[in-house]
DNA sequence: AATGAATGAGCCTTCATTCAT
DNA sequence: GATGAATGAAGGCTCATTCAT
């Protein structure tokens, strides 16, 4: 009987030092979330974070660097993530693979919202899409061979791709919608199963 | 106070116009797909069809309308090939009917780029978006129905979500990953076959 | 007894031969009514008339030619009143001068309210304002003189010019409100007796 | 849905705020003064204020706002006058009264042409014009009851009316034509003896 | 270092006016 | 002559970014 974890303070949030710097954060999320990269604007968010625009760009010094602390915040959650996944990969069954996954995304979900809202924002720091993509899925593709030895490279670099695309479904589905969650999960088990 | 009747995009009345404003819709789908519906200005729209800003005024009134110009364009196609698949769907085998489906994907997969950076882009016509997916996800769920009459309404409701989802996967892919479709293709199958 | 002149035709308008210029000058006399002269567009103008943009510009070359064919029709009209009274000034009692010039402020106050929105408007013709007011003012005058004969010209002058500007309130006041043109009338006959 | 707050003009925060809000509202009267509400543009205004457009933004964040503050400015002073005058009606003689009426005008004569103005303009802030007139002449009405006990309501303020108008003569002459003044004056207070 | 004023390029849109058909 | 498409200057306004205090 594990004692029942507290649950964790709801935004342990950024490491970074300064208090001031998390705030933007916080309210850079927040309002790129609602507005989109290219409609949000630094006054507001120097105003939802109570900083003067002049401090706001102390810290960040355009718009898409501001843009880019968040997009690696995010990476770097991600990464944690999926090097816990591959931590355990070795042996796991095609099911607990996917619930694996499927949980992983759950996870995620709330900041791959605005994580994928500025990537997809045309101009600036699209040039990121292809990589982080690339990026994740090479990970990926390790995490399958670990998990399911008997794939060749080639194949399981093709699976990540479509494993990462249907995993897309989970981050954007209301959380509520369990069926989804359920419905991807058995799906991927018989993707891994498959042949 | 006139009715605010939501402005409609003009037809031109002379052969001149018809040009022009096939040349702008031209322009504005490179432009909307290069850099997404904020970020793109009229300006651009204008310079990339050779037409004068006045003129791309004249035609459509605002950006939205040009914007949803493509919408209906695109509503239109994907109407066009769901009934199509539609009217052969009974007695489908679930094989005929996931390659029916990755082939309505590919042959659209062109305009499917834009029309979802569009119907994305928060802000104006993101009302759409909603609507549309709803839409045509009932449309789908009918024709699962239809090849799949086992299924019941609730079911076929999520599964169409799944799929619709799992689709988007081969419109964002490079036409000669031919891989990517048919990977797409066997798991369709599956998951029709399934229980 | 004089037969009662059945009501002239609401508008014999203008004696202009081309009906097409009848038309716009008609639409434009609503048009900057309801929309000042610099909120006025041409195009609304050809619209309300039925005629196409070109045509318009075929008949008045630019909108402020427009806007003084209006005034000198307008100014003609106020002539036409002004000599209508000058014939039978002589001899007239202060009395049926106020009235007379009561009544004819009446008679011109639709038109007069669109040709001081035209005059007023900065920029374009309000050069014309002092000139039109003077003259008008002169006119004025030499009734004066002519009904008033112990008037010096330099007081009929002066006097012209707050007349001018008493009768305003009988165009600026909606017609029912009879108690103003009486009110107006006893004080310009004040006025005129006075002294 | 924010609540529609009237947008404001912000007040500045710094000593270098205040000159250059000052210095747009200077530049603000004169360019409204020569062309009008309409074709006064911002651009003007901030040229001949020396301040950048997006300065003048901030300070007032629309062309309407800018010229309420002159509006609400003049308001204010029409009322201080006619507080003051109110404040020493009762027992004034005809003669007096029209004089502090007439000196009153007088006073405020510079202000008075952009005030005209700028609610004479159709379109945005002209809702005021009924409102402020009405307003004024409500307070000049109960001004008259105090000064002429004799006149009961209605009358009063027809003749509020009448009077207001004719008042407008003294702001539109130039300040060296005493003689306007003066028979203004008489006018008045004829108007007043009479009955 | 913090604050908020200043700046100006650039956006969307309108409209008078000209031109080709 | 009539028609309506084409043009582009100009306007109001926003916002990322820089600077003075």
């Amino acid at each position: 009987m594990s004692i029942p974890t507290p649950p964790a303070p709801l935004a342990p949030k950024r490491r970074r030092g300064h208090l001031r710097v998390a705030a933007i954060l916080d309210a850079a999320e927040t309002v790129f979330a609602e507005k989109g990269y290219d409609a949000a604007t630094m006054t507001e968010i120097a105003a939802r974070s109570k900083t003067a625009i002049g401090s706001l760009y102390r810290f960040f010094p355009n718009k898409e660097v501001l843009a880019q602390a968040f997009l690696s915040d995010y990476v770097e959650k991600v990464l944690e993530n999926l090097n816990g996944i591959a931590a355990h990969a070795e042996g796991m069954t095609p099911r607990q693979l996917a619930e694996a996954l499927v949980a992983y995304r759950i996870a995620l979900k709330e900041h791959r919202r605005v994580a994928s809202v500025l990537v997809e924002a045309g101009g600036d720091m699209s040039g990121m899409r292809g990589d982080l993509s690339a990026f994740l899925r090479t990970k990926l593709s390790a995490i399958l061979r670990s998990a399911l030895p008997h794939l060749d490279e080639a194949r399981a670099a093709e699976m990540a791709r479509l494993i990462q695309h249907v995993l897309k479904l989970v981050s954007e589905t209301s959380p509520d919608e369990k069926a989804v969650a359920a419905d991807v999960t058995d799906l991927l088990e018989f993707y891994f199963t498959k042949r």
